[in-house]
RNA sequence: UAGGGUGUAGCCAAGUGGUAAGGCAACGGCCUUUGGAGCCGUGAUCGAAGGUUCGAGUCCUUCCGCCCUAACCA
């Protein structure tokens, strides 16, 4: 329940803006159409994994379903088994309970209605809307008046009618019947749609309703040998479906009137199809075709790598459902293509993971600390809070001893301005420790830093400066001894440019990757709380970044973190922001 | 080229004739035992040009840019 109070809006209450797919929604309601009924659906294509794009679509259908008390569908649009399988099919499922997505008992599939579709399309032959027709591929693309390039113009010749386009209707049922009989080869014959071979809208030059192809269909096996298209299937199933407004993406939106002809002629059901843009994500693809080629040619790992955007990889990285619905809520529903900024998924992840993840140190680069004047053998359990964001999380106790562990980077021996860490001679405070200072560096035969020798003030305990005085830094660290070692796995964008895709003449979208999105770190020290840490855990490793137990690889002793996001990092904008000056000189 | 869309700050996005919401980012400042979080503050005349109107981002005209389609993919 509170998911639902977080996650979907309240028309009546909210004064937040209504996009123009809800206004439709309200005003027909208004008018009583459908008598009332609002039904939506999300129809995915089972030939990848989905994406964050497709988070927006789904999320917008159930959520429209559920503000205005109408149902909502899911249905596999599966008609074309070349490109299926259940492996999709399956992925899908668990990625759209996983982001919350109810659709009770109805899971629908296209092929559930092939044989009603024949049955259809055998009636349009009968009304002589639709005739069998033997061109080649090619040869109806060119009938249809492919568009022809004459020196810097293009130029779009006008349609022409197919030479079968006139066969008797007894002739085009007994050569329907026979195609589904299985008697011509594949790609030999189509089911095409007699409508108009001059219409100014290319999709209504006679498009093909059945195609022949000899291919295993993941759920009806052998039956079928034709399988109909995209066009013919889909106003039809939103028709037998009750669905009264089916939502798809801007691309369709020259397919509306082809939508309507077919639902006309068949005089059935006619939702109504509504077109939104659909989701761009800077430094990303969001495209099943370049995903796919990415997993494929080995760029990435798998589909769930965490790098990829689409939602099993966004789950295994850490991104929480809370954040993907915020998000989605915050960016709108229009028709203007668009880039979404990614720092806005970011800022909406951070967001969540602040109020709930559990705060623990883990040193990612680990530099060793001799606090000289401890004693050598003893041990002391510090209080640490468990979340600042949230006061019912309570606290946990931390070791601390003689030999510690801190951030590589957070010690500079020249340290520029602004650096406020440890340096020599330098007092910093260790978090929920005590203050230490600086006396000593450490070196080996070739100049590296091997260790540092600090002193500790016993007056400190807690990190606390009982006489007022002024600390600026405040590290995480872990007791040497205590440590649990860890492997943490560094990401960044996959890609380098906002839009990859944009590329000069002869480049590559691929070249445009990123090659430090992933960095493997597998010497860290973790406070030992994270032995008991499970897959799929969230945490903020302190001054670091949110991090959440891999769900694939992690089944040895090690755990392994992947870096969800980063904090805001001010210093680092800052070192980012000297970079550029220095390079400018 | 034809047909269909679209153009409000760096990125999203409200606005439906009455004098430009909000968010992200950026930049200042406050606060801080995470350089985290939080808090406060800073930016646009609306693709362009004409026109209608007392008044236009909103209406009209022309022009320009960008996107989609031109698969027996969806």
């Amino acid at each position: 329940m509170a998911k639902d109070k977080l996650h979907h809006k309240n028309i009546v209450s909210d004064q937040e803006p209504i996009d123009f797919v809800r206004q439709i929604i309200i005003s027909d309601l208004a008018a009583g159409k459908n008598s009332g009924r609002l039904h939506t659906r999300w129809p995915p294509e089972p030939n990848g994994y989905i994406h964050i794009g497709h988070a927006k679509t789904a999320l917008l259908n159930y959520w429209i379903a559920k503000e205005f008390g109408g149902k909502f569908n899911l249905r596999f649009d599966d008609t074309n088994p070349e490109k299926e399988s259940s492996e999709y099919i399956e992925s899908i499922i668990e990625d759209l309970r996983w982001l919350g997505i109810d659709w009770e008992d109805r899971l629908y599939y296209a092929s559930d209605y092939f044989e009603q579709l024949y049955e259809w399309a055998e009636n349009l032959i009968k009304a002589g809307k639709a005739y069998v027709c033997d061109l080649s591929s090619e040869e109806i693309s060119r009938y249809r008046g492919k568009a022809i390039r004459d020196g810097d113009k293009i130029i779009t010749p006008p349609g022409k009618d197919s030479p079968y386009r006139n066969r008797f209707v007894e002739e085009n049922l007994d050569l329907f019947r026979r195609m589904r009989a299985g008697e011509f080869p594949d790609g030999s014959k189509t089911l095409r749609a007699k409508i108009d071979m001059a219409h100014p809208n290319l999709n209504m030059r006679d498009p093909v309703m059945y195609r022949i192809l000899r291919t295993t269909h993941h759920r009806t096996g052998d039956q079928w040998c034709i399988y109909p298209t995209y066009d013919w299937t889909h106003g039809q199933s939103d028709s037998i479906e009750g669905i009264t407004h089916s939502i798809c993406t801007l691309e369709f939106e020259n397919h509306r009137p082809l939508y309507d002809w077919f639902l006309n002629q068949l005089a059935v059901f006619h939702p109504q199809q509504i077109e939104v843009a659909r989701m761009n994500l800077s430094y990303t693809v969001l495209s099943k075709r370049k995903l796919l080629q990415l997993v494929e040619q080995g760029y990435v790992e798998s589909w769930n790598d965490p790098r990829m955007p689409t939602l099993s990889a966004l789950r295994r990285r850490g991104y929480t459902p809370a954040a993907i619905h915020d998000f989605v809520n915050r960016i709108g529903i229009t028709k203007s293509e668009s880039i979404i900024d990614v720092a806005l998924l970011e800022h909406c992840l951070r967001q969540d993971l602040n109020k709930h993840a559990p705060r623990v140190m883990g040193v990612l680069a680990p530099l060793k600390v001799i606090i000289t004047n401890y004693p050598d053998d003893q041990i002391e359990y510090l209080t640490a809070i468990n979340n600042p964001e949230d006061a019912t999380a309570g606290t946990r106790n931390v070791p601390f001893s003689k030999v510690l562990y801190i951030e590589e980077e957070d010690f500079m021996e020249a340290p520029p301005k602004r650096f406020y860490r440890l340096a020599p001679g330098r007092e910093v405070r260790l978090r929920y420790a005590y203050l230490i200072t600086c006396t000593n560096v450490v070196k080996d035969e070739q100049n590296n830093i091997k260790e540092i020798h600090c002193t500790y003030d016993p007056a400190t305990r807690g990190g606390n400066t009982p006489d007022g005085r002024e600390v600026r830094g405040t590290l995480h660290w872990v007791s040497a001894h205590h440590a649990i070692d860890g492997e943490v796995r560094l990401y960044e964008h996959l890609f380098s440019k906002e839009n990859p895709l944009l590329v000069d003449e002869g480049e590559n979208w691929l070249e445009n990757l990123n090659p430090n999105s992933r960095i493997v770190l597998t010497d860290c020290k973790l406070e030992p709380s994270l032995a008991a840490a499970k897959s799929g855990d969230l945490f903020q490793f302190e001054r670091q970044g949110y991090f959440c137990v891999d769900r694939v690889d992690s089944k040895s002793a090690t755990p392994i973190f992947n870096r969800t996001v980063t904090l805001r990092d001010s210093w680092a904008k800052l070192q980012r922001r000297e970079e550029g000056k220095s390079n400018e000189k």
